[in-house]
DNA sequence: ACACAGCTTGACACGGCGTCAAGTTGACAG
DNA sequence: CTGTCAACTTGACGCCGTGTCAAGCTGTGT
């Protein structure tokens, strides 16, 4: 992969991610348009529109440092405040990749690949929840009647894209608001009464 | 439109509900293979897709009686047993009309008259939503940082149908576990604390 | 005997994705 | 200076699903 291609690719990738983030339908003819290259040169370096996807959320990732931020939580000193935290990192980074994940879910029903890719995002999502479960159970704030994996569903649900969407977009809330009630939500989904 | 037309139209409505139930993609040549009679016929009944779809729940509404089980929860005594009746109402339609549902929303990208028509089944239930939010308030239960609508969008994000998906079909929750974790979520979310 | 509604058969256009074959261009190696 | 090779272009094509069009068949009602 010489530099040429390298500097194409991230062309493409940025063109994509622009697009889709612009919203409504993206075609791989737009992409290609919008990245100054041939639709044929797009499939040379990607074979499907599900790989371009998938790609373009692993360059994402790389530039925004989703790692790094959701494990900002690993440094709290409490699972209340674990969960603080990491409702704070994915909810604020939902808008970012938002574009990307639309397409992606849209193309779930009819792409293995593209499901997979989903899901394994979403896998590292849900380990997050669950690591802030696993610190509330051990402060003997769970509450009683949820098992760790049934808390962590709960959390995992209620963090989802579509929540945010639905309440970012349809209800028109804004994202100051969809964080502070979705702490308080989660907390309450999950934390004994009283606790 | 004649006795005949009525038979064979209802016979393509019942194709379309038991496809769309089973799952997978489903195209019109199968609904017309299913319903017994050429692909052509069908569009002579339904122009496009969307009105397929749309005149199917429409059939499902009618057929499952819809609004008397959504109105059941008008009988309640308290806001907090109009919540409860409300989310097994709709928390139990939910499954029933899901096949169709998923249909639908996959067209709302693509499909004007999909997304309207959504959009308008959406509506209902969100009524459902406010009017047990009404009952709440008036019985001064309702969290005091919470306003009448911002009530509503969270208890209506919960009772999304993406949320009973994930939830049911992701995590693999029992429909009844589904049901009574809404019933305590929902109040969780929107009860003034120790209310 | 005729008309007409309801259907069938078979062909076709269109939009997206993905593929194929035959160039062009520019950099680098001998 | 020449040859090679990778990256890209142009233009055509196949596939699939939706939706359209035209022509013909069939049973019922008058």
């Amino acid at each position: 992969m010489s530099r040429q291609n390298q500097k194409t690719r991230d062309r493409i990738l940025t063109a994509a991610w622009q697009l889709l983030e612009s919203g409504g339908t993206v075609r791989m003819s737009d992409i290609a348009k919008k990245a100054g290259i041939s639709r044929q040169a797009l499939y040379l370096h990607f074979p499907t529109r599900a790989d371009l996807l998938v790609a373009t959320t692993r360059h994402l990732d790389l530039v925004k440092n989703v790692d790094e931020r959701l494990a900002a939580s690993r440094a709290a000193a409490s699972g209340r405040e674990r969960l603080a935290l990491f409702v704070e990192a994915w909810g604020n980074y939902i808008p970012e990749i938002y574009g990307v994940a639309r397409a992606l879910m849209a193309m779930e029903d009819s792409d293995e690949e593209a499901r997979n890719a989903w899901a394994d995002r979403m896998r590292a999502v849900r380990e997050g929840c669950a690591a802030a479960v696993m610190m509330i159970e051990a402060d003997g704030l769970l509450a009683p009647h949820l098992s760790r994996d049934t808390a962590t569903d709960l959390i995992w649900t209620l963090l989802s894209v579509p929540n945010w969407e639905r309440l970012r977009l349809n209800c028109g809330w804004s994202q100051q608001a969809y964080i502070a009630e979705m702490k308080r939500l989660t907390e309450a989904a999950i934390i004994a009464p009283g606790g």
